[in-house]
DNA sequence: TTTGAAAGCATTCCTTA
DNA sequence: TAAGGAATGCTTTCAAA
């Protein structure tokens, strides 16, 4: 029987395990012998303490970045969405996942009860996915665009 | 001369290209040796594609994927930020960027000029960082919090 | 955690289309 | 300009201790 998510906790993190991650995250292709190198450990081992981090959650995966732009897509914007009643959450969310352009999307409190990201290639194209498929969405009562000009800087959560 | 990224503009990608980033924006780990068969071209093809999208720029590298509850990380806000006057736009990103907990900034239009995404590891350490670290950022006249009770899901941008 | 061995993979170069 | 094939040197993986 698996714990469910809600009570995710935080797990016991050596300093191996630390600097293991810094690598890792900074670049998935590294080869692991490379790290054990830097950590003066056998690439067993880190091929096995890679294996439990994927094991334990504490990493779900690893992916290549796409430069958006570099395929066209030049509007990101977040958008802050207000609903008619809280017990449409779900559907709506539903209803947002299947629009791929939505690439994020938050349960937020406060002023809105979604809270997305949304990258499209024109700002013509984001009018048209707001138009023909967010107002459409059943449950959404209106919704408020920030526009990014420019994305400053991304990254991960700090690794100690 | 490099081209200012100002004026990136999308990239041929042909049918090949966008198998190989279906494959490889999922699992940056794969074998290219796997990427290949799956393609039905040889292993030197695939290593020469993703050597010339990395050149060109449409991937920017690869990383592990780290699950930030796990590592303590159990509080997620997005923050409106009203500079005092545009100017001090630059100052501001940089003063953020030296916080770690702030993990992506966006230069916006709209109701606020900057829009950042905060990772803390509790509701404690947010008020922690706004009240000592943010509120004293010169230039920052005032900010707004949307905190994210759950992230439903996360995505990149969609390879045709 | 390590070692060691087998299997598999990445990388390069040269050739071909 | 792009891809295949083959060689070599690494890397990964797995058992055993």
């Amino acid at each position: 029987m698996n714990t469910p998510d809600y009570l995710d906790q935080a797990v016991n993190i050596d300093k191996l395990d630390e600097k293991i991650l810094k690598l890792i995250t900074q670049n998935a292709r590294i080869p692991f012998l490379e790290v054990a190198r830097e950590c003066g450990v056998s690439g067993a081992a880190i091929h096995q303490r890679v294996q439990r981090l994927q094991n334990i959650g504490v990493v779900s995966g690893s992916e290549f970045i796409v430069t958006p732009q570099k395929l066209g897509y030049n509007t990101c914007a977040y958008m802050g969405i207000h609903l008619e009643k809280a017990k449409f959450h779900t559907q709506v969310v539903e209803a947002l996942r299947a629009i791929p352009e939505v690439v994020e999307c938050h349960f937020t409190t406060g002023q809105y009860a979604i809270f997305i990201k949304i990258q499209t290639k024109t700002n013509k194209h984001l009018k048209h996915i707001i138009d023909n498929y967010l107002q459409e969405i059943e449950g959404i009562a209106r919704t408020e665009t920030f526009m990014s000009l420019e994305m400053d800087f991304k990254r991960q959560v700090p690794i100690k």
